[in-house]
DNA sequence: CGCTTATTTGATCTTGATCAATGGTAGTGG
DNA sequence: CCACTACCATTGATCAAGATCAAATAAGCG
């Protein structure tokens, strides 16, 4: 059996897998586009781990506005508040504070709470290093309400684009999501995302057609 | 020796403070408003527990357009990318990729890296805690970005207003910032932050005099 | 081929930024 | 005690970035 990608790729939450280690015992999940993983509010009994395709963690207000909080990709992982237990005496995890569902065809692994934090509470070095992993995602969502706040729709359009082409094999590349889920992500509605794409394309920053995608590097 | 805040209170990351157990031994900082507890860049030593006061974390772009990334207050913890190691072998920490400063008079407590890392090997239920610690932490990120995009500045306002209050003894309290802070915790300017208060009060929502506030609850 | 979903593009409107001036208040030193 | 100086807060006028509304293609896909 191959080694699942999450484990090979130097991965976000390495030790999510640990349990796992490749060798997917229960097989993984296999969606089309637009399947949720989790919804908000259920029990959060699974940790997913992305190992191919794009999934988008969204939350939403009481009164139903929405805004997508993280984009995950190959390699990483999401519904990992389900470590999280819901009152400091319970073993009880809580429940998914927002939801996922894929943006595209993917291939996630869900792995079952109980299992990853057994492998925790035995092997101190996988805690520690999941500590490590979710300290940098720590850092990596303070940096998306920095980008969030303070750049423009161009810079932010460009920041996700250069996310696709970071595991784009060849410097151009297709579009995995529609404007609409961009702008869902980007805080932006689908008419500003397509003419931002339009603007940098006549600034000479990217090329396209439809979803193929040329950056044209340098800041 | 008095028992300090932050294990006292519910706090949020407890598991900081487990080298201490609320018995400082090298003592509390006092720190005037203005004091820089890191700085981005600097080698991460450090975790901060906040004792009390408030203290203003905040990250900024190359080109130095800056933003408050969290508020935090007495009994939570901030620089804990002190954990985070800067390579998987190596074992030293990383550097803060923020900064953060008090906004106020403040007392915080300063806990060695290695301290707590030494605690954290040594008892396995801390570390669990800490992962659930960490988790919590991210779902709130999570809703900052979610509440920074999507709502309206009073309702920013009105957020931040609801956090002071809820730690305020009474129901008429203080402001502990000034409306520039409160602009660049919330992503607005000082003058629409004052502006948007006003209206609040013109509407009924609060009453306002200087820094004093009295909330009339609901909606 | 017909249906659904994406994309583009235009026109108008809103929110909050920015620029700027004024007034308030708390220290600070004479 | 009083002037002086920072910093803080308020308020007005103008401006710009994107949202929203709307319509017209384009592209997949059964």
């Amino acid at each position: 059996m191959q080694r699942c990608a999450v484990v090979r790729s130097g991965l976000t939450l390495r030790s999510a897998c640990l349990s796992c280690s490749g060798q997917p015992t229960r097989g993984q999940l296999h969606l089309e586009r637009g399947q949720p993983l989790y919804l908000e509010g259920e029990p959060a009994a699974f940790v997913y781990a992305v190992v191919s395709g794009y999934v988008r963690e969204q939350r939403s207000t009481a009164d139903g506005r929405a805004q997508g909080v993280r984009l995950v990709g190959p390699g990483e992982v999401t519904g990992i508040e389900a470590l999280r237990p819901s009152t400091a005496s319970s073993g009880d995890s809580g429940t998914y504070q927002g939801s996922a569902e894929t943006l595209s065809e993917a291939q996630v692994c869900r792995v079952p709470r109980a299992e990853l934090e057994q492998e925790l509470r035995a092997h101190e070095d996988s805690a520690l290093a999941l500590i490590g992993a979710l300290v940098r995602e720590l850092e990596l969502l303070k940096d998306t309400i920095l980008w969030i706040t303070v750049m423009s729709a161009e810079e932010r359009v460009l920041a996700l684009l250069q996310r696709f082409a970071a595991t784009a094999p060849s410097p151009s590349f297709q579009l995995p999501i529609t404007r609409l889920e961009m702008g869902r992500l980007l805080g932006l509605s689908h008419s500003t995302v397509s003419r931002t794409l339009h603007r940098l394309a006549k600034q000479g920053r990217l090329s396209l057609e439809g979803r193929t995608v040329r950056l044209w590097s340098l800041s």
